[in-house]
DNA sequence: GATTGGGCCGGAC
DNA sequence: GGTCCGGCCCAAT
């Protein structure tokens, strides 16, 4: 198979094609890579080389909670907010989530 | 709503 | 070299 990229390389990859205001599932980006590899992906994110290249900040969880975040989930609930999407900053929860989730 | 088990990668031993 | 553990998790019970 191309090995060229690291898993967590095409984590990112498909991470940086988020476009702004629109978040994704772990488990979408796990299962666009083929795979349940839904840890992997969190994995990725928090050995993330390139915090500002790489928005990990637009992936949620599939429960439509916020999650964890490597700079800290306060940090990732301020960023959210700036780039529009609407969250309940109360239960860290995504607002319309389906709404707002992006498709590969 | 909370708890348990499962499947996947990367790094450490 | 192989093996073990943890992780920004998920789905099922």
């Amino acid at each position: 198979m191309d090995s060229s990229k690291s898993f967590n390389q095409q984590c990112y990859d498909l991470l940086v094609k988020i476009p702004k205001g629109k978040v994704v599932t772990y488990a979408d980006i796990a299962h666009h890579l083929g795979g349940k590899a839904y840890q992997a992906v969190g994995n990725a994110m928090a050995s993330n080389p390139t915090p500002i290249i790489v928005p990990c900040h637009r992936v949620v969880n599939s429960n439509g909670a916020i999650g964890k975040f490597a700079l800290g989930t306060d940090k990732k609930i301020a960023l959210l907010q700036e780039e529009g999407i609407e969250l309940d900053s109360k239960n860290l929860k995504i607002l319309n989530l389906d709404k707002q989730r992006h498709r590969f």
